[in-house]
This record gives structure tokens, sequence and C-alpha cells, in this order.
DNA sequence: CCAGGTGGTCTGTTCATCGAACTATCGGTA
DNA sequence: TACCGATAGTTCGATGAACAGACCACCTGG
């Protein structure tokens, strides 16, 4: 394994953790995977990476099983059933980078499909359930700055979309 | 902001957040704070850590009001309130890796004081709430190796313990 | 079968981390 | 109060990872 990933000597399941999505982009790429991103050149037009470093990021995730890459066509990359027990990870990182930044006003909002919205914990204000992220629809919120970028995945985010749902780029 | 720390081009409260906790280490030094771990030499003889880095990375928690250094005496690292909101972020990361690694065989327990264990979710098995890391005790778990280690903190760490207090080291 | 877009690899430079040696400060003891 | 060991760092050279940009191979539509 090499330097920079590994925590080999800590008894800790915090460290296991770390060690496959510890490094620099890698939580950031799966963000996107969870928003509907599956291809190359839409993970790194939306992240700003270098092309080198994507490669070897989705080459590690493919490996420890949190994407799986389709063998025909142009590759596309799907988050794996192991990923999606990630999502109150990103989830409760993304409330409290908002809470920290802009109190009061989130850059995005989560809804619990044909419910209600998610509270700060991730369950919904109407039924109490934490959603699956598949029953989760994403949509901008009041802290979100449109003039930031103009890449197209986050053209198409300005839109509400569901979770996991395969983005519509272009 | 040094090179490998900023996702400054990224509007989103998740790239906000990595770059206050994101980078190597930090999270496991996090881990440590709320495990009672207050000096210097304590966090470096359980974490395995250059002398150099752990000084970096002090620092940059202290800049960015996540621990606060004491002043009189030798030095102790404390959480502040804005710490403590990360603690959903640390143990589900702790529960995923355990789930990843060992299922069904915990390395650490997680009891409500006074009430229940905790669920994979963090809340209380028995009262249902979700308890703030203060009325959290932490204890071995079936998956834990008591072997990897010898250090003081580790050894301390053997003990059941209450988040945040501070870890009777010597 | 050709052109452009997609999905990479390769390269030189810059930056972070590492281990080890060195220095400064604290606090207890004589 | 003057020492001395323990604590808390800083400095240094070597190694490894990230970066931007050039380059290349493959797929796909015309």
């Amino acid at each position: 394994m090499p330097l920079g990933t590994d925590y080999a000597r800590q008894d800790c399941s915090l460290a296991r953790s770390l060690e496959v999505v510890g490094e620099r982009w890698t939580l950031l790429i799966l963000r996107d995977a969870f928003f509907g991103v599956r291809r190359f050149s839409d993970f790194q037009a939306h992240l700003d990476i270098s092309k080198a470093v994507l490669s070897t990021r989705l080459d590690g995730l493919v490996a420890d099983g949190l994407l799986t890459r389709t063998s025909t066509g142009h590759p596309e990359y799907e988050p794996t059933e192991d990923a999606l027990g990630l999502w109150p990870v990103l989830y409760a990182l993304g409330q409290w980078g908002d809470r920290r930044t802009t109190p009061g006003l989130p850059r995005r909002l989560y809804r619990h499909v044909g419910c209600g919205d998610l509270s700060p914990a991730g369950s919904c204000l109407s039924c109490g359930r934490s959603p699956a992220p598949g029953d989760i629809e994403v949509r901008p919120g009041p802290g979100s700055d449109p003039t930031r970028r103009d890449d197209p995945v986050s053209v198409a985010l300005r839109e509400p979309h569901r979770l996991l749902e395969p983005l519509a780029v272009r």
C-alpha cells in the first residue's frame, strides 16, 4: 500500500475506513457518484482534478469494491451497495460544513421523496425515518452560488435530482 | 492555505468540511481528542505520527477553532463546541469500517450512559435519542485486538471510558 | 475510414510526509 | 534557586504523492 494511505498500526475502525476513503478527492468523487455522475470526463470537469489522480482514485475505489466499472462501451462508474453505506457520513459532513461556514443558509437541500424534508441528522421531518439515498432528492439551497461553476455537471445539478439516478449531462 | 488542503472551486459544504478535516491524520487526532487524549506526547504515542506533522495539524485545528490549547503550564488540547458537531461523522465512519472489515465484530462498543447501547445509526436502543458525545461511554468490543498496541493511551482505553473526559494515562 | 470526443498514461516540477537529530520549555527535586 | 529529566516542539535531508500539461489509444458518429 502506498505511503500516505495506511494506518496499519491503528486498531481502529475509523483508521480502516480512512485507508479507503481518507485520501484527497476520494470523498468528493463518491459525493459526485451519489449525485449521479458516471463518466470519467464528468468527474474531471466537475472536480478540477488532474486526470492522473482521478484515474488512480477510480481504480482504487473499484479495487476496494465501492465502485463498479462497466466493461462494455465507454466506461461508467457506479456506486456499489457498500458505498451506499457511506451516505450518512457524507450527509453529516455536509451538514457540519454548512453550519460552520454559512449558518442558516445550506448550499443544498434534501428531501425524502414524496414525504418531507430531511433534518440535519438525516431523518425525514415528516415520517421520522432515515431514508436510503435512492429515496432522497437533492436541490440547490439558499447558500448555493450558481455563479461559481459552469461545467455541465454543475449546470445539471441546478435542477432537483434524485440521488443515484444517472445525471443527464448533455 | 497550503496546497493539498483546499478545494476552492467547489461550491459544496462537503468540500468546505474536507478543507478543515480532510487531511491525513486530522480525523484520527480528533477521534483521540474525543477519547480524552489531551497532550502532545500522548497523541504522538498513540498515533505513530511524526512530530512535525502532529505539530502542524494541532496548530491548524486550533486555528480553525476545533481545538483549544491551554496557555498555562504544559499545553493541553481540548475539543471545542464546534468539534463536538463532528461526532456523528466519526461515529458513522467507524461503524462503516466495522461493518466492512469485521462484520458482527465491532472493535469498540458505545453506550448511552445510564440508558442503553447505541445502534449503528447512533441512537440509543433504549430511549431512542442520539446522545451528545459527553453522554456516551466507549469500551472495547469483540473485534478489538489488545495485542496490537502497548502505548499508555491504548492501555488506558481498555477500560470503559466516558467520551471527552480527560484520559488518566499514567 | 476519418474526425472528434473520451479515457486514459507519461513527465518534470512542486509540495507533503517521513524519521531522526536537535532545541526549547516545564516542573519537580535537592 | 540551580539542576535535570520529561515534555513539546523545530529543523533537516530523503522519499513519495499531487499537479499541470503533453501525449496517445480507443470508441463512436458521419
